[in-house]
DNA sequence: GGATAAGCGAGACGGTACGTCTCGTCTTTTG
DNA sequence: CAAAAGACGAGACGTACCGTCTCGCTTATCC
């Protein structure tokens, strides 16, 4: 899933701790400050550059475009948010779950970053960010599974449709009316999403 | 409810047909075209300026920033969707308003104007961007008023969670995962919705 | 000698009072104000419009371009240094006179503007240069010819020849070398002078 | 003497022939030209740039102020005009020196940056300025040493005075009066200084 | 253990776009 | 009818970043 795999660099010196490592690190932890700070759209590779005190065009020589190392960064905060537990029923996991994702739009930070990758145009790094969303879902996939095993089956047509009512509101939220969003409101959208797939 | 309104141009010259008109709607009309083309990202007032015929520091003068732009871009082209006709019935109200705002998604031209709304940072245009929502939730206000006086009564919070319910899924179609919008889809959003809400 | 008697402008305005009159001299002296604050090369008239209080279009109605106007607001200025007084000899009067001319050289922002001058382009303005240089050297004649009154006769030739002596350091020192000008080298730049040239 | 010494481009790239070196040679042979057509005020960077098939932002790489690379330009003309050649008397010697220099206000394109170097601001380039005079200045003095060693001793005070009062006029006629400057001229001038020094 | 190849530091460069300033022209309204 | 008012085309400004290139230097394997 890291795109760098595919880079012709550093056939050896990926060995963890080995130079190009330390680089690769240096940068990208760079590259998510910037991100941070000044957002998608004024991200600069030569402020990166200049974070992770190395050239700029080490950079340019691992991620030919700066879409690629936003990419890059931006998969190394997302697993931060991706840690679902077992919370003893379905309505709760979900409830947990998005209570994380929603609390990532009210980092303002965060936000910032996600709305810079929405913005992306929508044929630049389709796979990259297929793969992204796979990631994504496959995380709400796992708390179904959990359910079924529990006795608690919820169809596949059902999932998606649960997860696009609870995950639509909290996104509309987030990136387009700016509405708030605390935990009783993600709660509302869980309880709504389980009333009309009918899940008791 | 145009952006544009407390700009200092324009005293005389708006008058439909008059030279400044003509250099607004021009400058829009090429203002979406570049945003179709090259996405919020890589937008170029200097591009818009050569597609529109028009000198770049005349844009600069009306549109002080890349963000006024983009909105009043935008606006222009969301009056084209605010047409909602009496159905019958609260359910074909909206099942017609909002397939309307799905076919948004599916016009290109539209799906990158909207996305480069999204994109606008949060802090920018704040007043401009509540006055378009409230704009776009007072078309949908009109609906249920309609629906009450035909005995559908809806309760206030119950609107707005509707709405939500509705329209989130949606905007995440079209944003995010980029998943199909069809009649049959939006159908379902909205009979998911009013279930939820305990519509009949 | 002033350039604007060419204009087409103010066929019965000039009268002294008249409008007219008055916003010439309301934009002469602030362009003054401006070639003094701003020096020749950062000489804006658009800030000269917004100190005189007048729209930048009358100003272009009078004075079609940059150079004329500024060239009309130095020979205002230049009067100012252009009073020879008797002072009972040829040396004395040469003098007093080249002293004035070096103290223009020491307030900065009346160098600046010379400065300006010199940097005009040959070609432009011609006839109002010569025009202005004709004036200048018809000052230091009538102090020959006051001479010659008195039975100093100075023969025309070497006259010429006297001034370029003085005339050529200070204006070196003033322009070139940034050497300083105080009445001491001023009085020895006319005694050179007046020796080389024979005069006891 | 070079005012680029100081300039941080060209670790290895000015050895001669090399890219930077041809980079600065087109730049300043174009700035020579630029000069010479619009004059220092008219004068663009942006056209010198194109004169020189170099991109703009190369030329504000190196020379961050149109002063610097005026000066420059005009730096590397001046050389060549400082190549005094031992007449056997110290008359002779000036009379050569300066008689060169008249030349160089007969040929346009030297005028217009002689012209140039006048209107740079005084507080612009300072020491480059001071740096350059003191190299000028140079070759007179050598002049003079030659001279001494003939036994045509002039004293320190009055040597400075000399060259002021033949370059003073010079200069006067070159930049201001635009009086021709032909050899005859030249040696009256020197004539003129040597005997208000009262050399023999 | 010295060639050799890969990665990095360094920096000039061509290039795009930015957003600003000033110019001088034009058209329309006002006193 | 001149001045006020202001939009506009035009051109240059100087800056920020982009992504490419070339050139040494270092380092870590491989013969």
């Amino acid at each position: 899933m890291r795109h760098v795999d595919a880079s012709p660099v550093d056939p050896r010196g990926s060995r963890p701790g080995g130079r190009s490592a330390q680089v690769r690190e240096r940068v990208l932890a760079a590259a998510a400050d910037e991100l941070l700070e000044h957002g998608f759209e004024r991200f600069a590779v030569t402020r990166v550059a200049e974070r992770a005190e190395v050239h700029h065009t080490t950079i340019y020589r691992r991620w030919p475009t700066k879409s690629e190392l936003v990419f890059d960064a931006v998969v190394e905060l997302a697993d931060a948010y991706a840690q679902p537990v077992d919370q003893g029923s379905l309505r709760a996991d979900l409830r947990a779950y998005f209570i994380g994702v929603g609390a990532a739009f009210g980092d303002r930070r965060t936000a910032a970053l996600i709305r810079g990758l929405v913005a992306i145009r929508p044929d630049d790094l389709v796979d990259a960010r297929r793969a992204y969303w796979a990631g994504r879902f496959r995380i709400t996939d796992e708390i179904f599974e959990r359910a079924a095993a529990r006795g608690e089956v919820v169809a596949p047509a059902d999932r998606q449709r649960a997860v696009e009512l609870i995950a639509g509101p909290l996104w509309m939220r987030g990136l387009v009316t700016s509405l708030p969003i605390d935990e009783g409101v993600v709660g509302s959208f869980v309880d709504d999403a389980l009333r009309a797939i009918g899940h008791a």
